[in-house]
DNA sequence: TGACATACCTATCACTGAAAGGCATACACC
DNA sequence: GGTGTATGCCTTTCAGTGATAGGTATGTCA
């Protein structure tokens, strides 16, 4: 009833995104594949995932957007604005947190 | 409609609990209070995560079970088969494949 | 007697990411 | 001219997970 605002490891998606556009601005599209590419296909989120997510972040005021129209294709680029910047700081922290302590358990050399 | 056999980074608790009771065989009740010991009170997984994810292990064969009373309480004590530990280290190996695909992005110097 | 820890269990719910679509333009090729 | 593919945006629907909140029963100790 309570959901945790971040529950558990949820959220991977809004870290990734968070952190590649804390480089540079980048489309929804280019995104996708930005994502792709940068871990070497192992994470592959698709569209249906990512649009709805820049969407829910630019309401929260994470991200700040900018048309542009290039070869008759219109592109939306997100930038991260200070708010998305504080909120990337703090997914992180939480995610280290936890893979942190997962990887405890995971090599404790044994437990009592 | 084809949901990943372990959706992305889900699974997180039958992770842990086949990696304490590859240690040793604990019980329900043992193992909510290991989890949140071993990992220094960073997770913690209520008996309404832990008990039925032991039944579906069970049920698939991953764990076997001994029961056995103990100052008038019954307990349910839990081993890893065979079968459990082939499930462990592909869990186990999938889980560090990920996490540290997230890493790379994270970590990337820069994004071009 | 009452409270609390032990020890088991189930039912329900929210939320995430997955899947599968749809729309429109540009470009290459035959 | 027509077909296919890549680009670029979008929404709706759904399954599965973990979270929440219950319920039962015994032992112990004040």
């Amino acid at each position: 009833m309570a959901p945790a605002p971040s529950a558990f490891l949820n959220g991977v998606p809004e870290l990734l995104v968070l952190r590649l556009l804390r480089d540079r601005e980048m489309y929804g599209y280019e995104l996708v594949q930005a994502i792709r590419e940068a871990s070497a296909d192992q994470l592959t989120f698709a569209e249906g995932v990512i649009y709805p997510l820049l969407h829910t972040l630019e309401r929260d005021g994470a991200l700040s957007t900018r048309r542009q129209t290039i070869n008759g294709r219109s592109r939306v680029y997100y930038a991260v604005t200070p708010t998305g910047r504080e909120r990337f700081d703090a997914l992180s922290a939480h995610w280290r947190t936890l893979t942190g302590a997962i990887a405890t358990v995971l090599e404790a050399p044994r437990h009592a």
